[in-house]
DNA sequence: CCTACCGATCGGTAGG
DNA sequence: CCTACCGATCGGTAGG
């Protein structure tokens, strides 16, 4: 019964990925053994690899996950009839959702994914290259149609895509506000300042 | 002579630290052994130790240097007769300024302080907590005398400092802008926002 | 899923 | 500043 086992492999290996992004969230993935793991899943350490194949592909399942969820998310977006503020209004709540939501995950995929072999590390820039251009031609084509100031479209996209990024240090915050509050603000401080 | 002896003591950490600087932003601070940083100074990895007390230490060393930096420029700031906003403008056009001539120390305490060791993690934390709130104080003066939106001011923090930080993938990249022009692109985007 | 174990590498020390 | 070396820990495998 292949369907079964796979689908039972599949659980578990969910299961220890999720942990792993905690970990590696936390104290980074260097300094995460496969013993701190395991003691955090349940098992000895030998017995991981009865679900993954080595360490380094849990990073690559957790980095891309995270790109690939972006990226397509960009596609639909790109491909709606929205102005140019509206689509960037969309990407950047879409990425405080993600934050919010799966903070765990996405944060790794920002801050470790120097610790990618290759071709997975080449693999990866090459996305995110193109997923910051691809914003950036939105932001172009809002000053073209004179919506947007004529700001540097590479700065912008800096800007926008760390300050979300950022998002960790308020999710562990004592004195929170609410996710829609935080939303609200961080466009309004992101946006606002672009338009003409 | 101990003078002497402290002097070139002191060069030669000076050394060691700038090139670690170099090794923990590339790789990270877990991921770097002595022998690296060994390698990077041109000794053996015991010879180090001549230099410097532990690989904690040197990473001490760049976290309290930047994070004092920071808060005496703030501090400076602060008892400075300028309005809300351009002590805003002053304080992160420092911040982009120290992240433009020593983006690799400042880009290691910003990434790798959470591999600090107790008391350090927990002071460094403290400073870091402290210079957010002050700045966040600055914010909402700005507010209170109606010169800046009624927005979430920890939010408008946590935007400003991680947009700054996220000047290292402009520093890499190819098609460069100058240095004046990111700084006025990013004060735009991040104070013009603000204003009412 | 476990016990037992491998070679490699780690931060750091002794002694000169 | 080097050679020689320490105990600890790493990612991962063999075999059951």
């Amino acid at each position: 019964m292949p369907a079964i086992k796979t689908q039972r492999n599949g659980s578990k290996k969910q299961v220890i990925i999720g942990k792993a992004a905690r970990l590696f969230r936390e104290k980074g993935f260097a300094a995460t053994s496969m013993r701190d793991l395991a003691e955090e899943v349940g098992v000895e350490a030998a017995s991981l690899y009865n679900h993954i194949q080595s360490k380094a592909e849990i990073l690559q399942d957790i980095c891309f996950r995270t790109a690939n969820l972006l990226t397509s998310h960009l596609e639909k977006i790109e491909h709606s009839q929205q102005t140019a503020i509206e689509k960037i209004k969309a990407i950047l709540s879409f990425h405080i959702q993600q934050m919010l939501n799966n903070y765990e995950e996405v944060q790794v995929a920002d801050r470790e994914w120097r610790h990618l072999t290759e071709p997975y590390l080449s693999n990866f820039k090459t996305q995110r290259r193109a997923y910051r251009q691809r914003l950036a031609n939105i932001i172009e084509e809002g000053i073209r149609k004179r919506h947007i100031k004529p700001i540097d479209t590479s700065t912008a996209v800096l800007i926008m895509l760390h300050a979300v990024s950022g998002i960790e240090s308020w999710h562990r915050s004592t004195e929170r506000i609410s996710a829609e509050q935080l939303e609200d603000n961080m466009l309004i401080i992101l946006v606002e300042g672009l338009k003409i």
